[in-house]
DNA sequence: AATAAATGGTAATATACATTACCGTTTTTT
DNA sequence: AAAAAACGGTAATGTATATTACCATTTATT
């Protein structure tokens, strides 16, 4: 790079979102430790003082990042129509989402290094899954109100749905040992997850 | 340590075990990453030069952990009696396993590692979480010949009951956010998970 | 215009740690 | 008894990298 000095008003923060997109991209390719500060600045074009500057230290950085992160995992969950359809097209939306490479990966650098930054996991569980939860008990609150699902604490049944749907293969994704699912592969299995689901709570049989 | 020279005959192993219950300990308690050899060294009243040439490296003495550990995975799964029984207790016993602190911080290592290490996970895979899902499709296979479970793939049966079984709570617990479960918290949630299973797949309802 | 703020680039600092080398010692082997 | 094997202990080597410091430069602020 070239040019330097104090950078112009409209671009104050340009350079901060570039360090943030560079910084992801990195950790998501080689992990938290194996990242060096200054292959990030390098990459963002930017100098070793100023991601200091900003952001105070690697962890720091780290830290901006997952909260960052966490914002996009609060997808829109319409639960409309019957519980089956209902259900399904929310299975297949969770699935896409939380076996995308990006988001595997990310859980799995928080994962191994949870011990070191406690708060980070946490930030990250309130702000994804958690919401994600909260939603489906609402849902499943609703729907025992009318009947169609049996009385039982709709949390639960929020927290057993949601384990269902990951299955053994969400395992073997975290491990590494598994290729994203094509499409064709979350659908078949959210489908499946669907009816062993329904056909333990739901009140009536047709 | 003021003893040196070559070991006694009798004491041959006993220095290896001795490195590899060490690193073990130590492993889970610090992680992959921030643990020296030569921490693992001096708590196991061992040369650095012992180490290297009982295990090549330090990735050799965490291969040679995780294999060890592997093995002991593998616990007895009786499963006699009626579906019911049997699986609530086959459930018991295999949150009883996971959950454990050691096991959940051991994964963890692994998933953090895994793009460094992948053939470990594979290893570690395959030795305990997979020889699992076989026995327990197996027997739901049995299960299905005596017409008490529906005619899924039984091996879908297994994955799913195997993660029905996890829970969020699972995913907490790997994210360092939750405390180990107790006896009857696990009991509760085996029961109450065998439960939702079978009002899907039990061919006749009593 | 003068000062302050913020930057890029390079280099220096400091540390941590995996790995190797060397020395003296004890036991096995022959 | 002599040579070899395997050990403990300490120190050396080499590398990687987080963090800080310094200087010239550009823009903002007053």
């Amino acid at each position: 790079m070239i040019k330097c000095g104090r950078p112009a008003k409209g671009s104050e923060l340009l350079s901060r979102d570039r360090v943030l997109d560079t910084a992801l991209t990195l950790f998501l390719e080689h992990g938290y430790g194996n990242l060096s500060m200054e292959a990030i600045a390098k990459d963002a074009r930017v100098s070793l003082r100023t991601i200091y500057s900003q952001f105070g230290s690697k962890a720091g950085l780290f830290g901006a990042l997952i909260r960052r992160c966490s914002d996009q995992f609060v997808g829109t969950l319409s639960l409309q129509g019957s519980p089956e359809t209902a259900l399904a097209a929310f299975a297949k939306e969770f699935l896409f989402r939380i076996t995308s490479p990006d988001v595997v990966r990310m859980r799995s650098i928080l994962i191994g290094e949870s011990p070191r930054f406690p708060d980070l996991a946490t930030q990250f569980y309130e702000q994804g899954p958690k919401r994600t939860l909260e939603h489906l008990t609402q849902y499943f609150a609703r729907q025992q109100a009318e009947g169609r699902i049996i009385p039982v604490d709709p949390h639960v049944l929020a927290d057993q749905f949601l384990s269902c749907l990951r299955s053994e293969r969400f395992q073997k994704l975290q491990l590494g040992l598994e290729n994203t699912p094509t499409e064709a592969e979350i659908e078949a299995w959210a489908k499946q997850a669907v009816r062993l689901f329904l056909y333990g709570c739901a009140a009536e049989r047709k």
